[in-house]
DNA sequence: CTTGGAATGTCAACAACACTGACATATTAT
DNA sequence: ATAATATGTCAGTGTTGTTGACATTCCAAG
């Protein structure tokens, strides 16, 4: 509808908005997220686990030694629904979960070597299509990539995200 | 490993992706998608519908008329996987089911006025956050935002969002 | 030192949503 | 006539999420 309008897209950046754009970025969002999942989910099915398992592994390394709380408001599960999945990466070896020092209820998750080993080759997929994308896109296209999606996120999540990139060199 | 690197983040736009860059970007994809489902999922969550109901009314609203061959590739899902989220969506008065005029094997699908309905609350509770990520990134990045999730995509999906985007007057 | 609460683990049941495999039914195309 | 297409359905299975209930261990505050 009102196809004749064609207003400016980039004077003020602030009439810009057609339902047409909304619903093109809602589909990209759909269809790249199928993208941005499929290479991992290709590995994860070979060795029978699932995303879930792939997210715990993730953000264990990313944080090592953290604690079962922490990880649960991380991901936004349930205890119950992290606990199927940590058990199965601890019984399987991938998975270390060491008692507190300081409190003995927490219970500190880190990964062993055979972890590393499979979170890198799910990275690795992961990273490979990103950069491609990347390149693909160029660098200022990366930025407004980045910065939609942090606008994109609920506040109590965009805390964890925040949390996870200041402590990095970049 | 090696962070000292450092390297030139927007010199030439060809090596200024760092392990940290990529991560950040699979990081903000994880939080954001959630985000970006959040306020669907509670409007779902009353109508005891799930995010398949409101993918399945998105495409067809999207189509309207299209057959369920078109929706099964678009939606990327096996025929029994949709055909019982179709038929409760059929069954509640959301979908209309037609036999074909010229093909009569054919189904094609449209939705009714309450199907209309419910999609236009589930859409405009997604595109208010879209909308508001939007204002608040600005033109230039939303435009980052959109080459980047394209570059994302599998080209089979790709396909299903060019076509769907084409016959747009964006 | 007792008591309350926090952190964790576990059992059971259930639901959504994906999958495979098999089979049936029209309908069209060869 | 026969083969292929488009659709629907039944049955079983797996992953991942949910609630609710209960136990354990341990810290902290009275």
């Amino acid at each position: 509808m009102a196809q004749g309008q064609n207003r400016s897209e980039h004077t003020h950046g602030l009439l810009f908005l057609t339902d047409e754009q909304l619903r093109k970025g809602i589909e990209a969002m759909f269809f790249a997220y199928r993208g941005f999942t499929a290479d991992p989910d290709r590995i994860l099915a070979e060795k029978s686990y699932g995303r879930a398992h792939h997210r715990a592994l993730h953000f264990i390394q990313r944080s090592p030694g953290t604690t079962v709380n922490n990880l649960l408001s991380t991901l936004g599960v349930t205890k119950q629904s992290l606990n199927r999945v940590l058990r199965t990466l601890i019984d399987d070896g991938l998975v270390l979960n060491a008692v507190g020092t300081k409190d003995k209820r927490e219970r500190h998750l880190s990964l062993t070597g055979a972890g590393r080993e499979l979170e890198q080759a799910l990275s690795n997929a992961q990273r490979d299509r990103m950069r491609t994308a990347y390149r693909q896109a160029g660098a200022e296209a990366v930025y407004g990539f980045c910065t939609v999606l942090e606008a994109m996120m609920d506040p109590d999540l965009k805390k964890h995200y925040d949390q996870l990139t200041s402590g990095e060199t970049v």
